[in-house]
RNA sequence: GGGGCUGUAGCUCAGCUGGUUAGAGUGCCGGUCUGUCACACCGGAGGUCGCGGGUUCGAGCCCCGUCAGCCCCGCCA
C-alpha cells in the first residue's frame, strides 16, 4: 500500500503509470465512460487525479464482474481490484496520462450507484459545456469535471503559495471578526439582525480594513489574512458578492516597502502557475496611466499609446474640432501601426462605441502609400501625419473634448483595435504599478470633491497643504497593481495621526459626534501610538481566474452565485419562518 | 435602476415568410458484438416550445407582460 493508500484503495486513478505495471491495485473512482463490446468492457475509472482505463475481461474478470461491468451507469462509483497491465505498443492512448496501463479488474464493486446525470460529467469532443443555470443547480456534477477540478486544485496550491510567501517575510496570519460593525461609506454591507439586541445589526466585513490597522497599532508589525469579503453591489463576471482578498498590513513600512512585498506575492504567484516573472514591476503615475491608456488599469501588453494631438491639430481647421475645441479641450488619438487593416464596418463600430461613451464621435484617418482617406482625411497631408507618427498603412484615430470624456472613449477604442488586430503582445504578462491615486474624484452628479478611496488613506505628504484649497489636486498614498489590462488589488499608506483622520472624515461630512460614534475606536487606537503603516490587498479570485485562463470567477469558486446573487444548488436567500423572524425582532414588508 | 442576448427532448442545438404529425446529435431503455478508448451496429421511449396574456381561421415563430441565466452601463469608499 502506498502513503495514499487507505481502507477503500490503494493508488489514485490519474496516477498509474507503466511503472506500476503488475502490481496488484485497487482503486475508487467514477464511472467516466464505458465501452461494452459484448465479451470485453472497458470503463474508464475518474478521481481527482485523472482517468484510466478499467478492462474487464473473460481471461481475468469472474462471469458475474464481468456482467455487472457491462451494466455500469455513468457517475456510479465503484472500487476495482485488479492488476496493472502494460498495454501492447498499438494499443497505448497517448490522450491519457495513464494510457501506457489498464488495470484488469478482478473484483468489482457498487458503493455509489447513480442516477443518470442531469448534466453530462464526461463531453464528448466538440461538444458545448450545459447551460451555466444548470452548472449552478447541479454543482456537484459539474465539479467533477476535470477543468473544474483543475481550476480548484490551482486555487489550493496558489493558496498554500501565498501562505509560505507571507510567512517567510515574516507575517502573522491572524484572523478577524465576520460578524462586525456597519460602515457608514462605500459598498452596501449585508446585515445580520442581532437576536439579543432588538434592532441592531452586525454587518459583514466589506473588508478588514480597519481590523488589520488596529492590529498595526496592536504591534503586530505584519499581519495577513486570506480574508472573505463581502459587498452587497450589483455582480459581473469578475464581481461577486462574497469573494477571497490576500490582504496584507504592515507596520514601520512607506509605500516602497509594501510594493516589495505584494509583487514578493505576485511572483510567487505565477511561478506557482509555471510563468517566470521579473522584478521590480514597473511603474506609472495615475496620471501618467490616464494620459497614455485613458484608465487606470491599462493593459501594458501593447505599446499603442495615447497622443496628445492638440496642437498640431489646431491649425489645419478641422470642423469636426473647430466645433468642440474650448476651454480643457483636447485632441487625443491613437497612432494604429498597421491600422489601415481596419475595414471600413471596424471604424464604423469603433465611432459608435465611442458615442456610447458619451464622446463626440471618432474622427479617422488612413494612410496608404500617396492615398490619404478617412472621415478627416481631407484635411491631413502625408507629412503631418508623420509627424503624428502615422506611417504607410497606418491609422489614425481620434477624438476631442475635455479629458473626462475621451479618457474612456480612448481607452474603449484601443482595447477594440488591439481586439480587432490582434498585434503580437510585447509580454505575455505586463504587471505594473499605478501609484499617486488622486485622494478625491469630482462627484459625477454634483461635481463636489468626494473620496476616491476609503478615509484612512493618507493624502501624500508633499499634497496635504491642498486638502482644504484645492483637494482634488491633491494627490494620495494608495497604490494599484495591474495585470494586463486587470486591476489585481490596490493597496495604501495609512493616516496615523488622529488629527488629520478627524479632519478626513469632516470631509466626508461627518460631524465630530459622528466621526466618534462611528470609528471612535479607531481614533482612540491611533491616539495611543500609532506606528506608520501601509498595506494591500489582492482579489485572489481574480488572480485564480487569470492564471486559471477561465472565463468567469464563477469557474475559480467552488460554489458561487449568479449575477442576480442566487445561489442555484443549495437555494440561497431563502424565506426566514415566522419564528426565526420574531426571534430576531423583524417584520417583513412585502 | 437601465440596456442587450438567450430560453424548443435529460444535455447541446436546428426549426424558412405564421400553416398539416416540432426535428438532429448525444444521453437514456432494449438487443448484437473479445481490444475499445467520443466503440460500432439495430430497434425504442422521450416535448407545459420558460411562464401568463393578446393578435390571428391558425402561434415554437408576431405583440404585451413576467421569470431565469449570461453580458454591459449605473453601482462596487
Amino acid at each position: 500500500m502506498t502513503p495514499k493508500g487507505t481502507a477503500w484503495r490503494t493508488h489514485r486513478c490519474g496516477e498509474l503509470r507503466a511503472a506500476h505495471a503488475r502490481q496488484r491495485v485497487r482503486l475508487g473512482g467514477w464511472v467516466h465512460r464505458r465501452r461494452d463490446l459484448g465479451g470485453l468492457v472497458f470503463v474508464d475509472l475518474r478521481d481527482r487525479a485523472g482517468l484510466v482505463q478499467v478492462a474487464f475481461g473473460p481471461g481475468w474478470s469472474p462471469p458475474d464482474v464481468l456482467a455487472r461491468a457491462g451494466g455500469l451507469g455513468s457517475e456510479t462509483v465503484v472500487v476495482v481490484e485488479g492488476e496493472v497491465v502494460a498495454r501492447p505498443p498499438d494499443m497505448r492512448n497517448s490522450e491519457l496520462a495513464t494510457g501506457d496501463v489498464e488495470v484488469h479488474a478482478a473484483q468489482l464493486e457498487i458503493l455509489g450507484p447513480a442516477v443518470t446525470p442531469a448534466i453530462p460529467v464526461a463531453r464528448a469532443k466538440g461538444e458545448d459545456l450545459a447551460a451555466e443555470e444548470l452548472r449552478l443547480k447541479y454543482r456537484h456534477l459539474d465539479l467533477r469535471r476535470p477543468e473544474m477540478q483543475a481550476n480548484l486544485m490551482l486555487r489550493h496550491r496558489l493558496l498554500q503559495r501565498a501562505r509560505e510567501t507571507l510567512s517567510d517575510l515574516e507575517f502573522l496570519e491572524i484572523e478577524t471578526p465576520i460578524l462586525t460593525k456597519p460602515t457608514p461609506e462605500g459598498a452596501r454591507d449585508y446585515l445580520v439582525p442581532s437576536r439579543l439586541h432588538a434592532g441592531e445589526f452586525y454587518a459583514l466585513p466589506q473588508s478588514p480594513q480597519i481590523y488589520k490597522q488596529l492590529l498595526m497599532v496592536c504591534g503586530f508589525d505584519r499581519y495577513f489574512q486570506i480574508a472573505r469579503c463581502f459587498r452587497d453591489e450589483d455582480l459581473r463576471y469578475d464581481r461577486q458578492p462574497e469573494f477571497t482578498q490576500i490582504d496584507l498590513e504592515a507596520s514601520f513600512v512607506g509605500q516602497e516597502d509594501v510594493l516589495g512585498f505584494v509583487e514578493a506575492v505576485l511572483v510567487a504567484l505565477w511561478e506557482e502557475a509555471g510563468h517566470v516573472i521579473g522584478r521590480p514591476f514597473p511603474r506609472l503615475t495615475h496620471r501618467e496611466a490616464m494620459e497614455r491608456y485613458g484608465t487606470d488599469k491599462p493593459d501594458q501588453r501593447y505599446d499603442l499609446a495615447i497622443a496628445d494631438w492638440t496642437a498640431q491639430v489646431r491649425p489645419l481647421g478641422v470642423p469636426f474640432f473647430q466645433s468642440v475645441m474650448k476651454d480643457g479641450s483636447r485632441v487625443r488619438g491613437l497612432a494604429v501601426k498597421g491600422g489601415g487593416a481596419l475595414s471600413r464596418k471596424d471604424v464604423d463600430q469603433l465611432a459608435e462605441a465611442a458615442k456610447q461613451l458619451g464622446g463626440a464621435g471618432l474622427a479617422w484617418v488612413k494612410r496608404q502609400g500617396e492615398q490619404i482617406s478617412g472621415s478627416v482625411g481631407k484635411h491631413f497631408t502625408a507629412e503631418t501625419l508623420g509627424r503624428l507618427g502615422v506611417g504607410d498603412g497606418d491609422a489614425a484615430l481620434m477624438t476631442v473634448g475635455p479629458d473626462r470624456v475621451t479618457s474612456p472613449v480612448l481607452d474603449k477604442v484601443r482595447q477594440e483595435v488591439i481586439r480587432r488586430l490582434a498585434p503580437r503582445p510585447a509580454t505575455a504578462h505586463a504587471f505594473c504599478w499605478v501609484v499617486e491615486f488622486p485622494l478625491f474624484e469630482p462627484d459625477p452628479a454634483t461635481g463636489r470633491p468626494v473620496f476616491a478611496h476609503h478615509p484612512f488613506t493618507s493624502p501624500h505628504p508633499e499634497d496635504v497643504a491642498k486638502l482644504e484649497g484645492d483637494p482634488l489636486a491633491c494627490r494620495a498614498l494608495h497604490y494599484d497593481a495591474v495585470y494586463n489590462g486587470h486591476e489585481l488589488g490596490s493597496g495604501s499608506i495609512r493616516i496615523t495621526d488622529p488629527a488629520v483622520q478627524r479632519r478626513v472624515f469632516a470631509h466626508l461630512g461627518l460631524t465630530p459626534a459622528e466621526a466618534e460614534a462611528r470609528f471612535g475606536f479607531l481614533l482612540a487606537a491611533l491616539a495611543a501610538g500609532a506606528p506608520p503603516h501601509g498595506g494591500f490587498a489582492i482579489g485572489f479570485d481574480r488572480v485564480t481566474m487569470l492564471l486559471a485562463g477561465a472565463a468567469s470567477l464563477r469557474d475559480v469558486i467552488a460554489f458561487p452565485k449568479t449575477t442576480a446573487a442566487r445561489a442555484l444548488f443549495e437555494g440561497a436567500p431563502a424565506p426566514a419562518g415566522p419564528a426565526d423572524l420574531a426571534t430576531l425582532h423583524i417584520e417583513v414588508k412585502r
